[in-house]
Formats: C-alpha cells, sequence, structure tokens
DNA sequence: AACTGTATGTCGATC
DNA sequence: GATCGACGTACAGTT
C-alpha cells in the first residue's frame, strides 16, 4: 500500500503539483523523499510528519525523548510541534522565528531547529517516518476574542456607575512607572479611586497590583486614595487580602459578561 | 488521485487493518466515512483533519472563525487544537477532558466539543474535507524537564554558601498563609532569611512576592527579616524595586545553570 | 473541587 | 530589543 501510495504523490511532476494542490501526503516516504519535500516547501506549507522518533531540547531547560512515535508539526514561521496522545501542549516545541534544517544522517531524516535570544536547539531523529503530510494553510487576519479583559474596561468606562454610583473618569490605562493602571477615577466625595480589572477569578496577584497602584498614586500625589478591584469571582485568600488593605471588590455577574459578548462582535 | 489513495484506504477490512496498523490516512473521505471512523477510533487515535472550515467558540470568552483551510487535531483525553498557519498556540482549542461529538449534518461533517467546569463548547463545521489521519501515539511515562526552579532550589539547597556564606536552612517550601516560601534560612549574624527562588529574569511580582513573604515573617516571628531574590537575570525596574526594600540580588549565571542541567538527568 | 504557583510558558503592546 | 502584563493561559501539586 505505502508503495502505491508514494509513488502516487511523487511520479507527478513536483512544481505543477504544488502550485496548483493545497496539500501533498506521503505514505513511508525515504528518508530522502521527505528531507527534499521539506526543504522544499516548508515555508509555504505545515508540514506534518508521523513517526517514531527521538527529541531533545536544550536551552532554558533541557529534555529528551526516547524513541517512540510521535506527532511532529513543523509551521512556515518557524514553530515547531512535537505532539503525543495527551495534553493540550506539545511536550517539546519552538516558538515562531526558529530556523529549520532538515538533513538525512546515516539513512535518517534529521530534523534540528535552532532559534536565538533565547539560544535553543530542538533535534529530532526519525529512523521510521510513516507518513509526511503538506497543508496549505492561511492565518485569519483581525482574528478578535470578545470577552478579555480589554472589552470589561470599554465597558465599564461606558457605565461607570456599575462599578459605583458617582464615579467620574479621569483616565484609563493611567501609566505610572509601577505599571499601568486599569480605570483612574474619583468618586463623589473627591478621593481618587484606582480600578483594578480582572477577567476571570481574581487571585492574591491582583490585590496585590491593586495595592502597589493606590500606595504609589498616594505617595505621588498625597491625595486619598481608594482601591476597587473589579473582576468576576474572587478567591478566598485574595479576599482576605482585600479587606486587609481596605479595598472593595466589585463583582461582575457572568449574566453581564455574556451580555456584554453578545453585544460585541 | 484522491479516489485511488481513499479506495485504498477504505476498501481493507477496517477492524484487522486497524488492529495491526498504527496508523490510517484518507484523502477526501466522504463525511459519513470521515464520522464513523473518528467515532470508532477517536478514544485510541490521534486524528488529524485538514479542510475548509468554520469554527465557533464560546465559553470564558468567545470567538469565530470563518471558512479556511486550518488543521484540526483530536486526542483521545478530549484535547482539541485548531491550528492554522503560524503560532506555537492554537487558535481556537479545548483542553483535555472535553467530550467530542462527530456527526454529518445536511451532508457536513460537523465537530462539537464540549467541556464542563467552566462549561466550554467548540463547534467546528467541516464542509471541505480534504484529509484524515488516524496516527496511534503514547504518551511518554516520566518526562522531565531539567533546569525547573525544583531544580534550582535543590541545588541551593546542598551549596547554601552559593547565596552567602554561613547561611544555615531552616526549611524549604515553608509554608505560610501569604504562600509557600522557597527557602526560609537564618544568616551568619541571626537574621531570618527568605529567599525567593525564579528560574529565569525576575520581574516586579517576584519582587513583590518576596516582599510578602518578608512582611509576613516580620509580623508573625518579630525578628530581623532579610530577603534574598536569586535568579538568572533581574528587569531594571524589579531591581529598582528590590534596592527600595533593600532586599538582596544573587545572580545564577547561565554557566552555573548549565552545569547543573547537565549533572541532572 | 477549589486554590496556588510555575512555565522552555506564548503573545501583543509599549517604550 | 527589553519590559511588562494578559491569557479562554495549561498544568501540577495541595488542601
Amino acid at each position: 500500500m505505502s508503495d502505491i501510495l508514494s509513488y502516487l504523490t511523487t511520479e507527478q511532476p513536483k512544481q505543477e503539483h504544488v502550485q496548483q494542490d493545497n496539500f501533498i501526503v506521503l505514505v513511508e516516504p525515504s528518508p530522502e523523499d521527505a528531507c527534499s519535500l521539506i526543504n522544499r516547501h516548508r515555508s509555504r506549507f505545515v508540514i506534518v510528519l508521523y513517526g517514531n522518533l527521538r527529541a531533545h531540547y536544550e536551552g532554558r531547560a533541557k529534555s529528551d525523548l526516547e524513541l517512540a512515535p510521535r506527532l511532529v508539526i513543523l509551521k512556515p514561521d518557524g514553530a515547531l510541534l512535537i505532539h503525543e496522545a495527551t495534553k493540550r501542549e506539545p511536550v517539546i516545541w519552538q516558538p515562531p522565528k526558529a530556523t529549520l534544517y532538515a538533513q538525512v544522517d546515516n539513512g535518517i531524516l534529521v530534523l534540528k531547529s535552532v532559534r536565538t535570544n533565547p539560544y535553543e536547539v530542538v533535534k529530532i531523529e526519525i529512523p521510521s517516518l510513516y507518513f509526511l503530510g503538506l497543508f496549505k494553510l492561511g492565518v485569519t487576519e483581525n482574528y478578535k476574542v470578545i470577552g478579555s479583559e480589554k472589552d470589561i474596561v470599554d465597558f465599564l468606562v461606558k457605565n461607570l456607575d456599575f462599578v459605583e454610583p458617582g464615579l467620574k473618569l479621569i483616565s484609563r490605562e493611567f501609566e505610572t512607572n509601577v505599571g499601568s493602571i486599569d480605570l483612574l477615577c474619583e468618586d463623589k466625595d473627591g478621593n481618587l479611586v484606582v480600578i483594578e480589572v480582572k477577567r476571570g477569578q481574581a487571585g492574591p496577584e491582583a490585590v496585590h497590583q491593586l495595592k502597589r497602584y493606590v500606595e504609589h498614586m498616594q505617595k505621588t500625589t498625597g491625595r486619598n486614595v481608594r482601591g476597587i478591584l473589579v473582576a468576576q469571582d474572587i478567591s478566598s485568600s485574595a479576599f482576605r487580602y482585600l479587606r486587609e488593605y481596605g479595598f472593595k471588590f466589585v463583582r461582575i455577574p457572568q449574566k453581564v459578561l455574556i451580555g456584554l459578548m453578545s453585544t460585541l462582535k
């Protein structure tokens, strides 16, 4: 079976074939054929390999994978993923901008991916390559995820009363040298109010972030400064901190978020 | 070409074929064949689909992908990935434990993946399916990445003089209700020393984390407490904080880390 | 199941 | 290029 498949996909004149088709698949290609196809098409196709392979990663950390069947994905931007049977995450990977080198060493297909800054190397040896697929993919322009923190801040800017009646907006993304404050306001009593927004459940870090901003504004303005944390939820320990520091928590009910998400698009 | 390939892969008795082979590939399968294969084998194979597809995600946030060629990966643990031509990250995904439903609606292959807690749904419509691959993959047991923070702490425990001569270990992973302190020590002058370890470059958060621990230990013990941040590097603003709070920074040169990584395995 | 902290995090925005 | 914070973060370890 494999021979026939290989034959079918390789016997045609490559250039034309590639230009009109948006994918090529080979079953049990020779290392040489695979290497040649990879080198010729890696800048235009996403390449999927399935084979028995060893892999080694070294850079910020280091790890090794012994010989086993795995899936390798090579993208035109240099991203490289090695996947196993489980997890959303690859076991070993290289982010975009890595450079790929494919060659045949002693009859074995070897892929090497090198990245700089930080310098990191992934080396893959594939003694048995069972499948090679080249697929033409695109990139969705203007891809937008709705419901991010930015969307919530947008909403709050237009509905400040939702946080607390009488708030007046001073600035959005107010830059300080301790970070950027999501919303800086003034309350009905003339206090400065720092608002920190979190999309999901706020943890201890969110409260400490808020504290940092509040302290900074107190120090730099000398005014009385309040802190308000706005989120869908808050963890118990984060809530302890919150009360300790005298801050206020405003929950965004999921109902509001869903409504918010359905109005946007 | 496609017809012949499909034929080659489908005409054989499925059961035997599957049991002995570790992969099956089909070019331009019918939606019905694809659906049937997916439903029968999704718990044992990693499935790769290439086709022109629309996708919709809704849950913690929400997003849509218009019709375009993309790669879909389905894993036996329920993980689902939709990849485009670039990035290490999938555009849309589902983490493990999601449940997959595959069906044919009006002649179109439709995949639906549902996850609970949080409730999230990914729906994929594939009007044109060009390729379907089923690959048998494993999971590397005892997979270990070397050079994690834990490894560094291990090293420091055995080489406390590296941080500062005369340090004596009191506790590792000392649990407080503000978090767990990497290393709690006593210096040669009898001061309590809180050591926070970061693997890479320490940012402002690391310093604030350290501050939290130091303040907590001061409050609960009444003793004089020092703070030391150990990391490969520190960002400029983090260093400002560090000096402001009177903490100390100890750099782990990369040379030491590499040596550390080579001794472990 | 909820919570906490790490990650070879990745990614985008800003300086 | 360095820095910083968000992410549908994912994931592992603990309570």
